[in-house]
DNA sequence: CTGAAAGCGCTAACAC
DNA sequence: GTGTTAGCGCTTTCAG
């Protein structure tokens, strides 16, 4: 590890000198050929900053503390910290993951990261919920990740569930379906109000009446399956609208035991789908993934700009798209693309992705 | 943040007395009053050190790398990091976590790593392969995690899938099973020759002999549905252990289309499955999860053994068993254990987990 | 037994 | 423009 006095020294000019340079702050304050040479030494020693040495001055480490309880029970965590990742890393800065289980450890996790001097949090759910902030949590720079804050007080990225919705019917409509299902989950998650209503909204642009009987919201299991069973028998559908993976295998089976096949006879979109249901289980499925690249990415985007308000974030105002499905044989595009709404707009407006 | 500094004037010692005190090093150094006063007032004032200035101080930081390339696109990712950060917390340490895509970045995340000051590395892949290890890590403490190092040169934690197919192939037997088929997979995975000689060893041990005719690799899709309803045509198996769940899922299906009953006339058991697969598709499927908890757990310990050959773990022999599956209702037990195997064992000697 | 002092690598006033 | 100096919080000789 070669250090700044060492550069200094070969030079032959001083480490406060050298520091001004390697962290250009040398615009008028070091003799351009000066800091010419500075480089030029620091590079062929290649010369990397001690961070802990900075840090320990500074009193800011560059290191955002990422805080969730379900890293390890979805497969989806792996895609929010990937996302989160990759923005710290452009952005110079590391992510230190703590996982708490249930609240026990919670207060520890958080404690311990503090003294690792991170300088600011992220807070991650897996699939949308109301949470209370810990105390421990308000006053310092802080996003939440698919959660929503129940007070409303701080910034928070979350799906766009009514785009997810009303883009996924408006496929299925494109698609040529003229009585599309809803198959709602039961359970009282935030996702359900935004994806009924995307729904709606997009037979209503369609000049579509809304029909009660296309829509189901079940649970799991023999009484889903009999719930979805009893619309195809009163509904008669052509196309599904599926809260998830478990959701859309109820159709499968229902088009299964009725001689329907799906991709021609029904049309079939599912939200997030595990991927080896969709390759293994469920051919001509269309899946909409939800967006925990990109809710991870900007989080940790929008977390820096908190902890920097000055810093420039042009460069950062569209995250990278989420790799594509793998080729599925399907009869629709198989990736949709989501919209990220925040709480407090990174930059006084809101964005969408296209 | 309380400094040792406030302790030592508000003590009326020096900074020196306090650091001894509170890193136990003042027997017969300081004066038990003494050192119980500044622990005392250490506790009031709520003290924590500052693992910043002791790493620049002492060039060891007490985190530790983890450095793998699919942290995102597999679900068992998580519980491997789950089960290292689990024991690291308890060690005292942190785990630093970077994901590179393919290989191209790789060498760039380690340097960060290294200049972040990790005292080792853990390596992982998932799913058991045949590794190169970098040239960077080759100097440092480090631990391969689910891989193998091709050279045979370092240490690595490893799933022990001939006992995992042992056990599996056993408890069909045990219940009842007289023609147990082996679903495997056609590609070259490490895994499969210690599976199917655990399956092989399982049915000798008890006085049955190896049957080609029930045993078939398979890739998926079609030509996999078509090659699993060959073996069941061919010889009418009574009990299946699948490689995973795609494969589980050929067995379902042909036994569906046959009639047969999963859990009744047919046994299945089936490895680490994905858990919408069982809770939502296979009924009756038994489980056997592979030990990611306890891969990573393990390595995280057996790599604080490598920085600190002299620290005492007995505590940490055995690491804490994977939390159980939800009760799934299987006509066997749902969870069976599995046993880790290290290259270079910990202490000596291989220990399997009970 | 205890304290003074040096220094890990870096940054930021403040002189010159 | 550049160097000197002090100090972030801690550990570790080395005197006393």
């Amino acid at each position: 590890m070669t250090t700044m006095k060492e550069i200094a020294s070969r030079t032959g000019v001083s480490v406060s000198t050298v520091s001004l340079v390697l962290n250009n702050r040398d615009e008028g304050r070091v003799k351009p050929e000066i800091a010419r040479r500075v480089r030029a030494t620091a590079h062929a020693l290649g010369y990397k900053s001690n961070p802990l040495a900075r840090s320990l001055r500074t009193g800011k480490t560059r290191i955002l503390g990422f805080v969730s309880e379900e890293v390890a029970t979805t497969p989806y965590a792996g895609g929010i910290i990937l996302g989160a990742q990759d923005a710290a890393s452009s952005l110079g800065y590391m992510l230190l993951t703590v996982n708490t289980d249930g609240t026990s450890n919670e207060a520890d996790e958080i404690a311990t990261l503090k003294r690792y001097g991170v300088d600011g949090f992220m807070y991650a759910k897996m699939s949308n919920r109301y949470v209370d902030v810990p105390d421990s949590l308000r006053d310092w720079p802080l996003v939440l990740v698919d959660a929503t804050d129940r007070e409303g007080r701080f910034a928070s990225i979350e799906p766009d569930e009514f785009r997810i919705a009303y883009d996924a019917t408006k496929r299925l409509i494109d698609a040529g379906c003229e009585r599309i299902a809803y198959i709602g989950c039961l359970e009282p998650l935030i996702a359900q109000a935004g994806r009924l209503e995307g729904y709606r909204r997009a037979l209503e642009d369609a000049g579509r009446a809304f029909d009660e009987s296309l829509v189901t919201n079940v649970l799991n299991n023999g009484p889903a399956l009999k719930a979805v069973s009893d619309l195809f028998d009163r509904a008669n559908p052509d196309g599904a609208f599926c809260f998830n993976d478990a959701r859309a295998w109820y159709v499968y089976e229902c088009a299964a035991r009725r001689g329907l096949t799906i991709g021609r006879d029904v049309s079939v979109v599912g939200v997030d789908n595990h991927r080896v249901f969709a390759e293994t289980l469920a051919p001509k499925l269309t899946t909409v993934e939800l967006p925990h690249y990109e809710m991870g990415y900007w989080a940790a985007v929008k977390l820096v700009s908190m902890i920097e308000p000055d810093r420039d974030l042009a460069a950062f105002e569209r995250p990278k798209t989420t790799a594509p499905l793998p080729a599925l044989d399907v009869p629709m595009p198989a990736k949709i693309h989501c919209t990220l709404v925040e709480k407090e707009s990174v930059r006084g407006e809101n964005r969408s992705l296209d």
